[in-house]
DNA sequence: GTTGAGCGTT
């Protein structure tokens, strides 16, 4: 199992979009759209689970994919870093 | 528009 990123997503784009999009290249185990946590709006990129080998291969169909007028950017996300202060 | 979160404890 992977996260994979998806940066430089388009406004019109919802997570159910991701999930389809994402879907046609394998199993998909969950799409996050990331919203800024204060302000509650999109913050124009999200994450994407699926299987290893599904991973990869969605990586490479869909990085640099022409979406509602953006380029998107997809690859491996890098691990969350913890909170900081609380 | 570029690397997510929650909770007073998963």
């Amino acid at each position: 199992m992977k996260s994979i990123y998806v940066g430089n997503i388009p406004f019109s784009v919802t997570e159910n979009d991701i999930r389809d999009l994402f879907g046609a290249h394998g199993r998909v185990v969950s799409v996050k759209l990331v919203e800024d946590r204060e302000t509650g709006r999109f913050r124009g990129f999200g994450f994407v689970e699926m299987d290893d080998a599904d991973a990869l291969a969605a990586i490479e169909a869909l990085d640099g994919k022409d979406m509602g007028g953006r380029t998107l950017k997809v690859n491996e996300a890098r691990p969350r870093e913890p909170r900081p202060r609380r």
